[in-house]
DNA sequence: CTGAAAGCGCTTACAG
DNA sequence: CTGAAAGCGCTTACAG
């Protein structure tokens, strides 16, 4: 067929209309109705797509989206799904807004380097950032560059990041408080990475919820499966007298729970445990496990329309925090 | 700062030289040591990022590469991190040709159709396809358009799609021969769906291992966990003198661990088990599963590269087969 | 509602 | 090695 694609002059010329009034058909601005079926039928016929290249120049917007995920993250590729369903909810938003997510992995300094340019060279819309770790200075070059950025996480630095996040704090809480309610006495938590926002804010949630009940009893961990078995040993070990735990996600909780059971503990008699996530395999453990759904889907998908807002009006909440529930099955 | 971004007008006014020039360093192309010095300063000083829809819009490349994955796919927000480890692989090297991945969900016929036009209006410079089932009509009309496309699996319909795929039917059949040669008598199989290639191959590969030393026993399943489940109950009631399942997944041999625990069958003892996949949590199942492990970020990698090869050069593969490995542990 | 024209920010023969 | 100039394919005031 047709050697190169057609441009909207072709479509102009055999439709007898200028190339403007082309454009503005395509911009869904008003023609008149005759002009209007004669530039149809001449798109239709030599079918017709936009160069987005051209418009992007002009328009000065691309319609793309960045997610960028800090590659080394644990939960990027872990086991809890987190990152498929926040591409879901995300996608799912931009779809209706026809926007297109471009996925950038800041794992290396070389990619990070590379995502900066990116986005400064306009290359993007916008960016969300996701599970970023302590105060991270790609966050900060971006939202100093002038770029729309929003975060899943509070951002740390010195910089002022539109964030929207799930409630950790208060889901914690209510799964310690759980677990208080229940006749526990001794309640330990084993803890997410310290230099994240949804670790450290459910560390907190466990100590509102023990208050002075009792001396606070920490193992560390980074939202694992491993490092749910290395604190499980430890605390095992160390902490003789406690006949609960809080883990801060479903990964280490599974690890603990394999412990658990090779070290004769029974649960929920001996031992009540509860998960933070809610990934679908909390079901599926023996005992099915209690936990704490969070709602990364719509996580993603509010994240993306915080993006869209602003982008196009500019203002936006400063702060959005999604709840989070308790789901009681029979591991507490 | 400034008020706008700057151009290679901006830059090239402040190093005394052309606009030309200045474009030619960029693109690394020779230019005498003086002017380099002056103009590498001047870009340094205003900060200056080419702008990338000016480049696109003459070179006729974009940088972006899509990955289209089909959303109702079982696999994509599965258990079995299939989705994620390929984007691991893929990104890897893209980041090598400075590409970046564009993802795109082919969830609904909106979105397909958004999909093919954003394509055809040459918003990336090519497109990958996962995962696709049956004779995809995306797939199809990709090709049809002349856009370079590569494909995970070999691509069923009237088109010639390069593909790169792992051994499932050597994989699938190197696990049935050591059930055999363990003594195993009567052997069924799970299978995964079957209008996805990489069901076909592997029910093939079991088909090939048992021959006509036995009967084949077959129960379908779609990859997932429950779908195992389901299929474990049904061999269970139905066939009641197998000795051993090769399930074509491993989320499927977890389904089908489970029901065999419940139903009082020990595993290796009674029942031989073996699935596929090698996802993190095989060797922690109890007890650890022997499966057949496919390298999925290898399959990334290679799909990246030989779409890269095909823009550029325009030749590669036709098909490219990855191998598989019969990793044994304690199921079987 | 419509068209002529300028301009978005680059790259690339072409001539030197 | 370098510059002047054309051109990539659109959108958008501007004037009518």
């Amino acid at each position: 067929m047709a050697n190169r694609r057609p441009t909207l002059e072709t479509v102009a010329a055999r439709a007898g209309v200028s190339r403007a009034t082309v454009s503005r058909m395509i911009n869904d601005q008003p023609v008149a109705p005759p002009s209007r079926r004669a530039v149809e039928r001449a798109i239709a016929e030599v079918g017709y797509v936009p160069n987005q290249a051209a418009r992007s120049l002009v328009t000065q917007r691309t319609g793309l989206i960045a997610l960028v995920l800090p590659e080394s993250s644990t939960r990027v590729f872990s086991d809890d799904q987190f990152f498929p369903r926040l591409i879901q909810g995300v996608s799912q938003e931009l779809e209706t807004a026809d926007e297109q997510l471009v996925l950038m992995l800041a794992g290396s300094a070389a990619s990070r380097d590379r995502i900066e340019r990116s986005a400064v060279a306009g290359r993007v819309d916008g960016v969300m950032l996701a599970s970023l770790h302590g105060t991270d200075p790609l966050a900060v070059a971006l939202a100093k560059s002038g770029i729309p950025v929003v975060s899943n996480e509070r951002v740390l630095g010195p910089v002022e990041v539109p964030s929207v996040g799930v409630d950790n704090r208060g889901g914690a809480r209510a799964a310690v408080q759980q677990l208080i309610v229940s006749g526990r006495r001794r309640i330990a938590t084993i803890t997410g990475p310290s230099d994240m926002i949804a670790g450290m804010d459910r560390l907190d949630g466990y100590l509102d919820a023990i208050g002075d009940a009792q001396e606070p009893v920490v193992a560390a961990g980074d939202f694992t499966r491993t490092s749910g078995e290395v604190a499980m040993e430890r605390l095992l070990s160390e902490e003789p007298g406690i006949d609960a735990v809080f883990a801060a996600s479903d990964l280490m909780a599974e690890g603990a729970l394999h412990v658990l059971r090779q070290s004769g503990s029974r649960v929920p008699g001996d031992m009540a445990l509860v998960g933070f996530d809610d990934i679908t395999r909390a079901r599926y453990t023996e005992p099915p496990l209690t936990t704490v759904r969070q709602p990364i889907d719509g996580l993603g998908r509010h994240l993306a329309s915080q993006l869209l807002h602003l982008i196009s009006d500019g203002a936006v909440e400063p702060q959005l925090t999604l709840p989070t529930e308790l789901v009681v099955r029979d591991s507490s």
